[in-house]
DNA sequence: CCATTTTTTGAATACGTATGCAAAACACGT
DNA sequence: ACGTGTTTTGCATACGTATTCAAAAAATGG
């Protein structure tokens, strides 16, 4: 079996005692440079670690986030991921990485992040009952949902300013000359998806453009397959919004496909600016959304809700900005 | 603050002894099943759920497998991720992710690792000093490169078989009746990208086809970059193999963009058959990186490794298959 | 119904660390 | 050198669970 080494056995070597050793490796505690370099050159003889779990035990902390995500698929997530990743990890925290498969988060899952206790949790692309969230809430353990808003204003949440964005969206093609729109949804009652739809008709509406809707599933297998009917019931419109942007680029390749031109024919505006919407064989017109604020914002918080625990609740909301390429 | 409900509260309330508690929790003990009704009960009321800290600090074992990844912008990676986490999580295991910048694992990553005891290890798209893989292996934490091989035989690595692959896309484009060919590699010296230029070289030198190699990084905008670069040079090959889908994807764009026609003036294939290769704008041919399969055999080395700790090291390879589409 | 075996239980202890408290060591001014 | 104030150290204990061992309870056999 392997043998793992504690801090008494450095202490013995090192000639200090055990308490000692604690506090070389307990930030903010006082030891005399002595004693710290007698440690750390005994601790580095014998290999010593501190046991994270012993650890966690007796400060009833850890350095854990838990971060939930779902849709891995939308190349959006990943980036997310990265981000959310790297800026713990600056930060002493390691990421503790759940995928549900069902839309909503299962009470397993849940189950799970309170078994380790988990230092805060962020919730992407996935809903929660109420009652899960409370859970949470019960426990002090600081929860963002991130790109997704309850209907509740009960959690804190960060995300891009979808009504705002998705107004500008539609200013933007009435400022293109366009006669009538579509907007394809995403997934169910996503908020995002349902946000984006009240911003672009509000403005629609207001102007007086005829519009219609197409619900979605934010895949591009979806995009594709609701564009090509759109097209077979010969009602192409002059401009189609999809909520997200690998929708749009199954909807480019759909209006490709029935020999559309870009936007001559149709105008075709995404959102989110995934590193795709820049490749040449799009080159989509979208929506940015900014991550790096938004991951930063979620930080902030998360942070300062460990260091003082208040269960504030808000709802974050960040501009992007249009990404103007070749589809409108 | 708040009060944890421990395995005592729950004895107490149920009038048995914290023993008989834990072992209603620990799989395996024998309870009678009157004092288990009685403990579930009022574990129930209680909200009780066991510590996973104190139950690793005591076991020296935990739940928790690490996963150490870098490339998470290739699509092919999140796909990854998520057949892990979800066949984890069937056998009650959590996954700690890792995202790595540098090519190769840092130190910090592999003491985060050590610090939560995790049960395994994958290190997935990086590179490993060997001094680093001797940590896990001293700490007999099984430890699986998931499509990267070292040089030398030490370690388990569970890949495609890229020479076999790579030997078949050759036959393949042969037969399609091309003159001269070029391999884009991807990054570096790893292992896959040596692998594929291998087995395809090694086929092209034997039947004598005129074949040169340009070295990428696994992006598209290199795969892009690479292919613009080549038809700059005026010698444009009637067939490109790049190293992985993405890279191929780039080269697609690149070739249009120079009004190219694509299969009947450069055939291309790529490697991994990610979701996107599907896609109409491109109908990649590919090779299919057969990750399920890939996945499971990982599965199965490091639960027989934790059950049974051998160290045994071996370089698995899976075959997977050509896919046929429209760009060869 | 008793003797014997088997099963179930509870008390005590260990895991590796952090921390309150008192003792020890140190620093400093006179 | 001495007393005082300050920093540093070691001792002992606690965190919540698993596990050994002996005692208690239940089951079995005659």
């Amino acid at each position: 079996m392997k043998h793992m080494v504690t801090a008494n056995d450095v202490a013995k070597l090192a000639g200090v005692s055990q308490s000692s050793v604690s506090r070389v490796y307990f930030e903010g505690a006082k030891v005399s440079e002595k004693t710290r370099a007698k440690v750390l050159a005994a601790a580095e003889q014998l290999g010593y670690r501190p046991n994270e779990f012993a650890r966690s035990l007796i400060t009833n902390k850890t350095k854990i986030i838990g971060l939930v995500m779902k849709g891995v698929e939308n190349p959006f997530y990943p980036q997310v991921l990265k981000q959310f990743t790297t800026a713990f990890k600056k930060l002493g925290y390691s990421v503790l990485f759940v995928h549900t498969q069902n839309e909503e988060i299962q009470p397993e899952d849940v189950e799970t992040l309170l078994n380790y206790n988990v230092a805060g949790v962020i919730i992407t692309d996935a809903a929660m009952s109420l009652k899960v969230a409370e859970d949470f809430r019960s426990n002090r353990i600081p929860l963002v949902f991130f790109n997704r808003k309850l209907n509740t204003d009960e959690f804190y949440s960060v995300c891009c300013n979808n009504l705002d964005a998705s107004r500008k969206v539609a200013e933007y093609l009435i400022s293109q000359d366009v006669k009538d729109m579509v907007y394809i949804s995403g997934n169910g009652n996503t908020s995002t998806s349902l946000e984006r739809e009240a911003g672009f008709m509000e403005i629609l509406q207001k102007t007086g453009i005829p519009h219609r809707k197409y619900a979605s599933d934010y895949t591009y297998t979806g995009g594709f397959q609701t564009a090509l009917g759109i097209v077979d019931e010969g009602r192409a419109p002059s401009a189609i919004f999809a909520a997200n942007d690998i929708m749009a680029l199954g909807v480019i390749d759909a209006l490709k496909k029935k020999s559309l031109r870009i936007p001559e024919d149709v105008k075709v505006v995404g959102f989110d600016n995934i590193d795709m919407a820049a490749w040449l064989g799009y080159q989509l017109t979208t929506w940015e959304q900014p991550i790096e604020e938004m991951v930063k914002k979620t930080i902030e918080y998360i942070m300062a809700e460990i260091a003082d625990y208040t269960g504030l609740a808000k709802a974050v909301e960040i501009d992007g900005k249009l990404i103007k390429r070749k589809t409108a």
